[in-house]
Formats: structure tokens, C-alpha cells, sequence
DNA sequence: ATGGCCGAGCGCCTCGGA
């Protein structure tokens, strides 16, 4: 099984990118990020077309979650469960046995500020959530836009990076944190062969072109999944395109 | 050209993103 996960930021510009690549690259399963868009306009038609299956957390404007499968989807839950939080984050379905979460995490725009303390809270919240579905499941993938890079190499420039939003000491820890729930960092593991490490550029700059990136885009495996890791991919392609995202999907066989 | 982004909305500026 191939899962994948993307922030597509707006789902109804980036649909036909997401198409293409859904046809192109063979992903079983595919969370995505930053849907934009509330539920009554979740794209269900043209995905079912194309022979997928779609769960969406749905709001208008910011965030917005959803899971993508060609199998069935089974057991959806949203959001974190006990966790008040207006924002739409989160999604959980079971496909083909695997029990896969879809996360957008908080940005937290600087360290210190009410938007970090929030990412610090939502992250404890977070961590406590996959800690009570990893005892249930034995194969488990937190996939998604985890916005952290979780060590210096994970930046195109540590000096400019190293201790700010996105790589602060107290948002690596909750990595590391959810790490020691017995998840493993796909992608660390087994880098892709390739140009790049990194599956987000900022539109500006050309920093895309100039490979001015960073590594925030995680497939977390419980270890029963990631023993049978055999590939890990960041798919540049729908980057290199018009009016692209500016997050490349990843995807990891199993 | 060493750079000056992009999406959304009670839109033509502001917020949020990372």
C-alpha cells in the first residue's frame, strides 16, 4: 500500500493538479491539507469518477482536511476527539486494515506569540490522541503539513532558520514526543533518491527554483507498518507546474 | 532582472500562510 499526503492550499484551484497526479502516481491512499473549502463543496463527483473514495473536515477559507482512498473507508472520525477546537484540522479513517490520521498542524506564525502557544497546546492534544489510537492499532499513519522541520538539514539555511517558527527546540520536542509513541519519520529513514530533501518552498524568491525549501510534510508509520517500508517519494512534479501548491506530495510504500 | 507570492473574501486591501 502507497500513502501519500499533500497540502494542496485550496482544493478547488489545485483539483486538476490533484487529479493528474492521482492518475499519475499510484497512491492507494492520499490525505490532503488545506482544503479551503467547506463540505457541501467537497469535489466528491469528479473524485468519484476518477475512482476514489473522499472523507473531508471541511471549512471555509482556512485549513480543511480530507482522506482520499480507492478502497472503502471505514471508521471516520474528526477532529481530536475531547480536544475544543473550531478549526478543521484532523481526520481519521481505517483503509485496507490501516488505521490513517491526516493532520494539519498549527502554523504558530512566530515563537512566543498567541498562535504558538496554541501550536503548543494542540500539539500536546495531538500528541495524546495518536498515543490512545496507536494502543488500538498496530498499523498506524499520521500523515500530513506537520509544520515542523525536525532537525538544522531540514532547512535550506539553519542560520536563517535554526530557533525560529517551524524550528524552535519546544516544537521539535513534540515531534520527538510523538515519535516515542513508536512512530517513525518515513521519509528520515529512507530518503528518496533525488534533488531534494525538502516538500515546501515559499512562492517567493524563486526559492522553489533555487531549491530554497523545507522539510515539514511527514509520513509517520507505527513500526508494525514501517517494517515493511520499502519507498519513499517526494513528487515534484505537480510543483513544477502553473500555479502550483506550494507543497510537494510524499508519499511511502508499505 | 539576485527579485517584487498566493488564496480567499461582503475583495481592489487585509489576513494567513511557513
Amino acid at each position: 500500500m502507497r500513502i501519500g499526503t499533500w497540502n494542496v492550499n485550496s482544493l478547488r484551484v489545485r483539483l486538476p493538479h490533484l487529479l493528474e497526479w492521482l492518475e499519475t502516481d499510484p497512491v492507494d491512499v492520499v490525505g490532503l491539507q488545506e482544503i479551503k473549502m467547506q463540505d457541501e463543496q467537497f469535489p466528491h463527483e469528479a473524485l468519484r469518477a476518477a475512482g476514489w473514495n473522499a472523507v473531508s473536515n471541511g471549512q471555509k477559507t482556512y485549513n480543511g482536511v480530507a482522506i482520499l482512498s480507492r478502497q472503502a473507508i471505514e471508521d471516520v472520525v474528526l477532529d481530536i476527539p475531547g480536544f475544543e477546537d473550531p478549526q478543521k484540522r484532523v481526520i481519521a479513517a481505517t483503509v485496507g486494515g490501516v488505521r490513517v490520521i491526516c493532520v494539519y498542524v498549527v502554523n504558530g506564525q512566530a515563537v512566543g506569540s498567541e498562535k504558538y502557544e496554541y501550536k503548543m497546546r494542540w500539539l500536546s492534544a495531538l500528541h495524546a490522541y495518536v498515543t490512545s489510537e496507536a494502543a488500538q492499532h498496530e498499523k498506524l499513519a499520521v500523515v500530513g503539513d506537520y509544520n515542523i522541520a525536525p532537525a538544522p538539514e531540514d532547512t535550506h539555511d539553519p542560520e536563517v532558520w535554526e530557533g525560529g517558527i517551524l524550528c524552535s527546540d519546544a516544537e521539535r520536542a513534540h515531534y520527538r514526543e510523538l515519535l516515542d509513541v513508536g512512530l517513525v519519520d518515513c521519509l528520515a529513514l529512507n530518503p528518496p533518491e533525488g534533488e531534494t530533501r525538502f516538500t515546501w518552498w515559499d512562492y517567493r524568491q524563486a526559492a522553489f527554483r533555487r531549491n530554497m525549501g523545507l522539510r515539514i510534510d511527514h509520513v509517520l508509520a507505527s513500526k508494525a507498518l514501517a517494517a515493511t517500508l520499502s519507498e519513499c517519494q517526494i513528487h515534484l512534479e505537480p510543483r513544477r507546474r502553473e500555479r502550483p501548491s506550494d507543497h510537494a506530495p510524499v508519499s511511502a510504500s508499505f
